[in-house]
DNA sequence: CCCGAATTTCGACGATTTTCGAAATAAGCG
DNA sequence: CGCTTATTTCGAAAATCGTCGAAATTCGGG
């Protein structure tokens, strides 16, 4: 699958990755995001669509602003897919209500 | 967690996530995991290391060949906090919104 | 229609990564 | 000790990545 390499690359750089854990409590807009790093807008813009390329996340406009939220279908998938693909035992998410 | 790094950074190669996927079917040699890529021997050393040193693999010598075996414990440990981290569903627990 | 705010795109630069060939190490064997 | 096999280490080129400042885009409001 293509987009198994998008989302390790997406995964390996650790700005990225607490984008996504403050992306867990709900969704920011790209100014509240940026705001929580010591980085440029145009850094953080280029990590958000390396993020979103990879299925990570979706946006959302809303007057000037962006929302960003989660998406977090594509990281179950390709995460229980690695699980089971390296032969990790049984990989259960209790997806019951 | 330091390590979360150096395997995040490991697991971004494609190369070097098949070379997990072919060692979670068992051990295998250098030579035998480096014949079933179109790369030099000192390429897939330097892919080896970059396993070992996430904690990924493990190896042992025998003779003049080196065997390399899957060490799954770290992998668990990072993708279940991972999972955990994200507040994706729950891995191994109760849901509690 | 112009202005200000939020965000992204562009172009470039330095840092890191991947890869290779050549040389070095390690181990068994006669 | 020399010889062969298996693997790693050592530079160094080439490609990729993360970051920035400047400029462009998008939108809402006067």
């Amino acid at each position: 699958m293509k987009n198994f390499d998008l989302v390790f690359k997406a995964l390996a750089d650790p700005t990225r990755r607490e984008v996504l854990r403050m992306l867990s409590g709900g969704e920011r807009t790209a100014g509240e995001l940026s705001d929580a790093f010591e980085l440029g807008r145009p850094s953080m813009s280029h990590h958000f669509a390396v993020l979103k390329e990879a299925g990570l996340v979706r946006s959302r406009r809303e007057g000037t602003q962006v929302y960003y939220a989660l998406d977090t279908t594509v990281l179950e998938d390709v995460l229980a897919r690695l699980w089971d693909h390296l032969g990790l035992g049984e990989f259960r998410k209790e997806n019951q209500p």
